[in-house]
DNA sequence: CTTTACGTTGACGTAAACGTCAATTTCGCC
DNA sequence: GGCGAAATTGACGTTTACGTCAACGTAAAG
């Protein structure tokens, strides 16, 4: 192969499955996990997986998702919004609809966890208060 | 049994377990479940389950615990600061480190929420655009 | 006194999200 | 050219939070 093949200008950044576990903190085990779900697709090297970019940037908002409680189907179809896919009209409505549900309950879930914030902190003055006393005698 | 017993002046609220299914969109099934688990601990009239005030509002505190995403042995947790047990002084230390971490996670957890929450908002004001344009049409 | 409705206790089933092996493969290195 | 480190593919196990019967008790209604 004597053409000019293979030619990677400013070869994109690429991580091994271990870098991207280590890097946020998971299991390789979860990260081929999502993959099973179809909310990631790296490219192979051989038999081997290569992430791009593109694939941390989703493993970031697949991460994200599950911090604010989100299960992967869910998560899934946040994906989707992210990619133009083009939709018939009926399905944007569709999608515009579950979307706010979906802020409906996240706002709720905003409301819930000031109201549980501002109680955590309460207790914990009272308690370092109180060990704060103690420890004056 | 002449005597002047069982006098219930200000007879306080109760309910029955499907009344509270009812009234908070869950299962007699999962209200048995938060018992198992020790988070909840009505009365009894003979075999039937009677609860109180008392047990409806830990009750709530449970299913907002849940919508922010904790685990029921989270939950349990969280309840028992409700509750002024006679700690020593390392418990409440502990207690005080636990809360701290909750804390912080609550903290991340909102961050997150309200980046969710604004990504959300731009995409149904896109796609309600778009579907406004092409009505228009 | 039988139905009907609600409640109770097991016991087993299930979906989600991985964990945990075990058995290869593959690649770089000495 | 053997060896260890890292990766891969099954396959089965596990935890959480209930769902789903089945079988039974019981109290009010007709």
């Amino acid at each position: 192969m004597p053409g000019s093949n293979n030619a990677e200008p400013t070869a994109e950044a690429t991580y091994t499955i271990s870098q991207l576990a280590a890097e946020f903190g998971i299991t390789a085990r979860a990260i081929r996990f999502y993959e099973d779900k179809k909310l990631l697709q790296p490219e192979r090297n051989g038999q081997n997986r290569v992430y791009g970019r593109r694939d941390r940037g989703r493993l970031q908002l697949i991460l994200r998702g599950k911090r604010v409680g989100f299960s992967l189907s869910d998560i899934s179809e946040m994906l989707d919004l992210y990619n133009p896919n083009d939709e018939g009209r009926e399905q944007l409505k569709l999608t515009l609809e579950k979307s706010r549900d979906r802020l409906a309950v996240l706002q709720q879930q905003r409301r819930d966890i000031d109201e549980v914030i501002d109680e955590l902190h309460h207790n914990c003055n009272q308690i370092s208060q109180f060990l704060e006393k103690q420890t004056a005698t």
